[in-house]
Formats: structure tokens, sequence, C-alpha cells
RNA sequence: CGGGGCGUGGCGCAGCCCGGUAGCGCGCCUGCUUUGGGAGCAGGAUGCCGGAGGUUCGAAUCCUCUCGCCCCGACCA
């Protein structure tokens, strides 16, 4: 392709909105353009890398067994009010009605209506297994669309859906699709982890999330480099690192006026806050309940809702009420309240309220001095151990690019997919659910690879293998040269792109920089006479003398590798 | 849903407090010169100052309402 035939407007200035440098660098190199509040305009640039990753992702889909289909964006509301999400989901579902009234809405997701295509058409055993995929649009009504690209109200995604006769046909789609998404990642040039994620209101047994490290991923993951453990902190569990006291602290009420958060106590008595309880009054549906962490730990509600179901926090008078004290002096000793506690609280002597106004109690055993049902109740964080193996693990900020879910019948139970096996006995459907964010590909791509001057794409998802740059078009045979070996290039199956513009070499190197196609040929009048056009290196910066002769095989050769 | 910020030529911004002819840089158009990292000179075009009301002789500027966009937190099927 020509430049002077292709729309790339490129801006020598951020627009202000832009944060995040995916979507900084996208904007500037004429990639998107922004309609609205999340919604995205993908330029020609663009279109091209979006294609590329596709390609990528049918080529693997396809090797698995998949086999695409298109289901409509449009869906009736009645096969959602069947599976209960009609209700269950807020505000964030685009909700309209067609002329005759009748409720529809745009899909968040497909599995209600491939759940209702497999309903209608399988009906044996014989029928199973299946992949169904599609790479369609779907619509969420984001609260707040942020980081350009990254989270949108408009996206594609290749969404698939898996469907068994039981939970082995489950485990070998999903292992299936894990291997694939290995694979299509990789292809796709990018740092990831598999990682062990919540299935949250998709429901079901188990979950994945494929996750590309970032400073803007909005998931926050814990990893540990000995065993490879790796898991979302919604879910993550971890032993917080146990700390010991050299003295022996016996058991008394100290006075503490005035100080009721564990920081304001422990910076009062110069005591680290690892060595206080953190005593939550909520309120379940069996009545009230203490949740206890260690002071320098955060409750992690998913983990204590997983436990005991619905709770909230008790109001001011609700807590004076059933302790007899207020918030900030309330603690485990001394009443006889259900106790759920964080592991980490099980060895050690703590600080913690007295249930006394203006007290805290030193020298708790949690032994001795309170029973409660133990269990893994606080957020994993840095410094924390690895429950499997010990080992110091990480923390760090990820991008989801894909997940894998195993659903079970939590959709073909309500939509009555079910198949006859064997004996004739009619049973639900297995299935599984598996998507990846073709943008969020794209988006993470430019956030692991890019630097000061601009993007510098992976090879696989470049929208142009190679930039072709004469220096000055005046000159014959720059010129000549340049279009040479652009048809040579052509010729060779690689895809290039050609800066014909008349324009000074300042602005070409630095758009070529911006736009960030890997490799550059730089064809200068100086280094012509001698013989040669340069062959540089987008990423490395490092520049190589070829007769323009060996340009095409030179770069099918880097293609390849 | 809480908190904060911003809307002024295509882009980045100043002007607003203290009301009085709408400015700067970049980009764009024409001509000449230039050509290895966003050129120089000369000339030129482009603004319902987000929108609606109000105050005033006069509003980009003050007041009220509204719409849009961004950021932080919460939420995220």
């Amino acid at each position: 392709m020509r430049f002077s035939e292709i729309f790339i407007p490129t801006l020598r200035e951020a627009p202000a909105e832009a944060e995040a440098v995916s979507h900084v660098l996208m904007l500037r190199a004429g990639y998107v353009r922004q309609l609205a509040s999340g919604l995205y305009i993908y330029l020609p640039l663009a279109q091209k890398v979006m294609q590329r990753i596709n390609k990528i992702i049918r080529e693997e889909m396809d090797a698995i067994g998949a086999q695409e289909i298109t289901m409509p964006a449009l869906h009736p509301a009645d096969i959602w009010q069947k599976t209960g999400r009609w209700s269950a989901i807020g505000d964030e579902m685009f909700r309209l009605k067609d002329r005759g009234k009748r409720e529809m809405c745009l899909g968040m997701t497909h599995e209600e209506i491939v759940t209702w295509l497999a309903s209608m058409e399988i009906s044996s055993y014989r029928n199973l297994p299946q992949i169904w995929y599609q790479i369609q649009s779907k619509f969420r009504d984001e609260e707040r669309p942020k980081s350009g690209i990254l989270r949108t109200r408009e996206f594609t995604m290749k969404d698939s859906y898996s469907f068994d006769r039981d939970e082995k046909g489950l485990e070998e789609n999903y292992q299936k699709h894990a291997r694939a998404y290995h694979n299509i990642f990789n292809r796709c040039g990018l740092k990831f982890y598999q990682v062990e994620s919540d299935p949250g209101m998709m429901g079901g047994a188990g979950a994945h999330e494929f996750m590309a490290p970032s400073p803007v991923g909005e998931d926050t993951v814990v990893l540990c480099r000995e065993c490879g453990y790796s898991a979302n902190t919604e879910l993550a569990r971890s032993t917080p690192h146990a700390h010991h006291i050299e003295e022996e602290w016996k058991l008394e009420d100290i006075s503490t006026p005035q100080k009721r958060t564990v920081t304001e106590v422990s910076g009062f008595l110069k005591i680290n806050p690892q060595f206080f309880i953190k005593s939550l009054l909520l309120i379940g549906t069996d009545g009230p309940f203490l949740a206890l962490v260690r002071g320098d730990q955060e409750l992690h509600e998913k983990k204590l809702h997983k436990l005991v179901g619905d709770f909230r926090a008790a109001e001011k008078a609700e807590i004076k009420e059933i302790l007899g004290v207020e918030a900030g002096f309330i603690g485990p000793y001394g009443n006889t309240l259900k106790k759920i506690a964080d592991i980490s609280l099980k060895e050690g002597v703590y600080i913690a309220g007295a249930n006394k106004e203006g007290f805290h109690t030193k020298g708790i055993n949690p032994h001795i001095h309170f029973d409660a049902e133990w269990h893994d109740i606080h957020t994993a964080k840095e410094g924390d151990r690895c429950h499997k193996c010990g080992t110091e693990i990480q923390v760090e900020k990820m991008i989801e690019i894909g997940n894998i879910f195993k659903l079970g019948t939590k959709y073909s139970e309500p939509l009555n997919a079910v198949y006859l096996d064997e004996n004739g006995k009619e049973v639900p459907i297995i299935m599984g659910s598996y998507g990846i964010g073709p943008a969020r590909i794209a988006a993470a791509a430019v956030e692991q690879n890019h630097d000061k001057d601009g993007i510098i794409w992976p090879q696989s998802i470049a929208p142009y293998d190679v930039e072709v740059i004469p220096l000055n078009i005046d000159d014959a045979d720059v010129k000549s040269t340049a279009e040479i070996l652009y048809t040579a290039l052509k010729e060779s199956g690689i895809e290039a792109l050609l800066d014909d513009r008349d324009a000074r070499p300042g602005i070409k190197f630095k758009d070529a920089d911006l736009i960030g196609i890997p490799w550059q040929v730089i064809i200068g009048k100086k280094t012509l006479q001698e013989g040669f056009v340069e062959l540089k290196s987008r990423r490395t910066k490092e520049t190589e003398k070829i007769a323009p002769p060996d340009v095409a095989e030179k770069i099918r050769e880097l293609l390849v590798n």
C-alpha cells in the first residue's frame, strides 16, 4: 500500500483526553478516533491489525475443531428472562423495544443465544461434542469506559462455546481452549499468564483468565515465581508473613482513649499493625457475626461471601446494641458471637478492641481467648507468602485478554438444552464458554511494545511487515529504487507500506517510528550511490546496509524467524 | 454510585478572577527556496468560545440550568 493512498492521520501532539500509553499512541499514529465515550472508529491501520489478530484467532480455533458461526447482536428479551439474567443484570445491558413493543437487548455475550440454538438442534449424544465460535460485536453500557480501546461500550469479541455429554468432555474442551489461547497469545507476541479467576456471574465450576502484564491493567494478579501459582486477587490465596514478638504479653486491658482504627491505636501504642486484630461486625442472613483479620490485612469480601452468603456491615446503632460499645473498641474476646477469622491470626498474640469504651485488650491468644472458624478471608498482597510453596509472592497489574469458563448446566437447564443418552435418558448438555478480546490484544501489545518514539508492533500483528522509505522522491534513482523494492517485496508475499509522500525525511522518520511497522527500508541518495539501502529494525534501531536486490530475500528470512 | 477536572479554528493551549474588536504554537492552502530525524521566507483560509436561559449599554469572561468528555474510587456477566 502507498502512504499517499491510505488514510493515516498522524498527530504531532497527543489529544488531551488520552491517558494510557496505548490510547495516546493509537490516536497519535492514526489508528483510531473516538466517536463518543467508549465508542471508537478503527481507521485503516487499526483495521489491518485487527484482521491479522483475528486471522490468528481463527486459525487456532479451527485447529481445535471449533466451527465459526455468526449470531445476531440484537436479542429478544425472553431468552434472557429464562436464564434470569434479564433481571440479574442492571444498567450495563443496552435495552430497547422493537416496533411491536417487544423487549429486546443488545448482546453483552451470547450464552443465551448459543444455548437456545443447541436446545433447538442438538437432541442426541451423537451430536456431541460441538464447539461453536464467532467474532462478533458485544455491547455493554459500561459505567466508565476508559483507556481508549481497552474498555469500550461496543467491542468485538471472539466467543466460543463447547457442548459436551459430561464433565470429562468439558474438561477436554476446556484444555483444548487453554492450549489454543496459549498459541494465540504467543503468536500475537504478548507476554501473558494463565491465572485462576472467579467465575462470577457467568456461574459454573471453574475459570481461568489470560492476563497480559501492564500498568494500565484493571486486574491485579498474584504470581509465585517458584511454584507457578497464579491467580486473580479476586480469589487468590496467600499466607501473610508471620511475625513474632520477643516479649511475653500478659492479658490486660489498656487505655486507648479516642483511638479507634488500627492505624490510630497502632500509632498510639507504637506497635506494628500486624499485632492487631481488625474486628468487623457484619450482619449475615443468620444474624450478626464478627469477621477478624490481622491489622495489616484487608478483608476480602468476595471470599467471605463464598463462606457465609450475603452480608452487610452493621450500622453504628446496631454495633452499640449488640456489643454495647461503639465501633473502634470492638473485639473477639469476651463475647459469644459467631466469629470467622483469617488464617493469619492462627498463631501469635494480639491486641484487639476490649468491647469497652476507650480500651483495647493486649495479649489475646486466638486459641485460648476466643473460638472462630478459620478461613482465608484476607486480600492477598505483595509480601505475603505463596499458600502452596511458601515463597514470597508478587502482585502485578494486568490486562484481561481472554477467559475460559466451565459453565456446566447453568444455561442448558433453564433453556432446556438436553440430549438423549445411549439409554434414552434426557440429560442437560454440559457447556463451557471462552472469550478473547481482539482489541485488548492490540492494546496490550502496544502497552508492552513501545518506546518514546511510538509503537513497536510484534511482527505477527503489525499492520504491514515493512515500510519502504525513500527519503527524497525528487531524486530519480531514489524513487525508482523504492518502486522496484516495493514491487519486489509485494511479489515475495511481503506486505509493504511505501512512503511515497513528497515530504521531508524528518517527517517520514517520525511517522514511521510512530506507526511502528517492525522493519524499515531506508533509501537515501548518498547510501544509494554506494550501492546500498538500509534495513532498520524499529525495535533496536540497528541499521544494516544491503544491496537493493537482496532486500526481499533478507526480509523474508527475518519474517520467518 | 461517590470525588475531582476540562469543553475557545483540525490538534495542543492562553484569554475568564477584574465584562469592552478572540489570540498563540502546530497543522492546513499558495508561491519560492530547501531535502538523512516533524525546514525557511512571503502570503492566505478557518471560530454560534459545548448548548439554553438570565444579568448588563455590552458576556468567551458574571449567574442558573443543561449536554459532552477525561481522571480517581466503587462496580465489572
